[in-house]
DNA sequence: CGACATGTTGAACCTCATCAACCGACGTGG
DNA sequence: CCACGTCGGTTGATGAGGTTCAACATGTCG
């Protein structure tokens, strides 16, 4: 499956490319993104691979094109940290600098198109408004993490719950509920483990589970099976979540 | 005293000023820096006064000359967690957007150097190495907030205070020990309050106090007095904190 | 001097981590 | 085919770490 589609990308590669305009390569010249697609090509990880190492520096940039990756940071002896998830068409790696302070892992079956480090660098030399475009993202990211600071250092773990739940209807595509179940609500997909939450949120598993089901019984979400849910009241949970705002990002 | 420091830098401000070549500024040519010099002027602020605000659009960009400002995020039910911490020379605002997300306050009493927004974002139009330069820290920046992340998300409150003295120890200047005391250790000055360590770290005030005592009664740290400390064993409070490396940043 | 702000200490409580058992889905091999 | 182990998720019982509420100490300013 993925090979026809790389062959069928094999031609005008970046000029069909699902998440063009959306991406940083959005901000090049015809001319540029040609050279562009000259140096890029896509990689396939399996969930759970290892795509970006803080042990090794990292010769590449990718570009997400689907699935989900998470970054994550590790201590000494073990606990882990998730400090950012990147969705499609969200830029990965660190600019000016091959060495990485993170892990990047595929959290599910991931797609990515590749830039090698040295080329890339070179058209970012030439192409201002590519620098632009990953300043922009480096600032969006930015105030992402500083919104997830509030998250891990200030709320409950029920708010915690919540305020990824909400993240998830933001970012995620809307998936068919798997069941079949026809609904009026949209049907959301968690792109993570129960453990990979755990970690993003700064908690354990065990409370993971015990929040999604307390929040299930208050009905503020309903489970089709482990990885989808619907929710009801959005704006409910977004009060619970300890958002002011009704939607942001 | 102030009007008499501005008095005196009139002439050839930028050139005298003590963080230029660390800063941000430090990207630009003779010509460029006049004119920043031209756009530029100093503020004063008092500890807890507003520096920006998440309410009204900030027409201004700035450097801190001294003087620490801490960046914060509240709940709507007053729960206040700190997202960054700014220190002399790094650059204050949010480049292409006047809307802030968070408020910036002044830790203690802090010198900046003011640049009216449309001044300086025509400046960083024409001066694609100053746009650099803030991209390159707006990088670290979120370096920072992930290294931050793991330690909201992931250590205990012992942690978290060794985590955050030995961020003073690397950011902030040695100062001289008020009490007279010579001493061959270097002594560090806290630059914010007990409260204000509370919301960086993600705890109460009373707990903040509580692990303070421990780490002093365990001989990490010495306190001369409320706002200074010693730290005997630089490695072991390192250790302390969960870092695997002696010193990173 | 008393009022106030900032920091420390104590006691009781509660949230969340820990340890453990259990469940269903899945794959493997006898 | 079913027993078996494994993996991801749920649920229960217990306890520790951190919050909460309260009192107290110290320093500063009117």
């Amino acid at each position: 499956m993925e090979t026809l589609y790389n062959a069928e990308n094999e031609r005008a590669r970046c000029g069909a490319c699902a998440i063009r305009h959306r991406a940083v390569c959005g901000a090049l010249e015809r001319e540029e993104l040609a050279a562009l697609s000259r140096i890029s090509h896509q990689r396939s990880f399996a969930a759970g691979q290892v795509i970006m190492s803080d042990q090794d520096p990292v010769d590449f940039f990718a570009n997400v094109i689907s699935g989900v990756v998470k970054l994550t940071k590790t201590l000494p002896d073990g606990r882990q940290q998730i400090v950012g998830l990147q969705f499609a068409p969200d830029f990965l790696g660190r600019a000016f600098s091959p060495a990485h302070t993170y892990f990047a892992e595929a959290a599910g079956d991931v797609e990515l198109c590749c830039f090698p480090r040295n080329s890339f660098e070179a058209l970012l030399q030439s192409s201002p408004g590519l620098e632009h475009r990953l300043f922009e993202q480096a600032l969006q990211e930015l105030d992402a993490a500083r919104e997830w600071m509030v998250v891990l250092g200030r709320k409950t773990a029920q708010e915690k719950i919540a305020s990824f739940l909400c993240l998830i209807a933001r970012r995620s595509l809307v998936a068919p509920c798997p069941r079949g179940a026809v609904s009026a609500q949209p049907t959301f997909e968690l792109p993570v483990s129960r453990a990979d939450m755990a970690d993003f949120l700064g908690l354990t598993i065990e409370t993971v589970s015990r929040q999604i089901t307390r929040l299930r019984t208050k009905h503020l979400i309903r489970l089709c099976d482990h990885q989808h849910f619907m929710v009801p009241d959005l704006a409910a949970l977004n009060e619970l979540a300890g958002h002011d705002l009704p939607a942001l990002h």
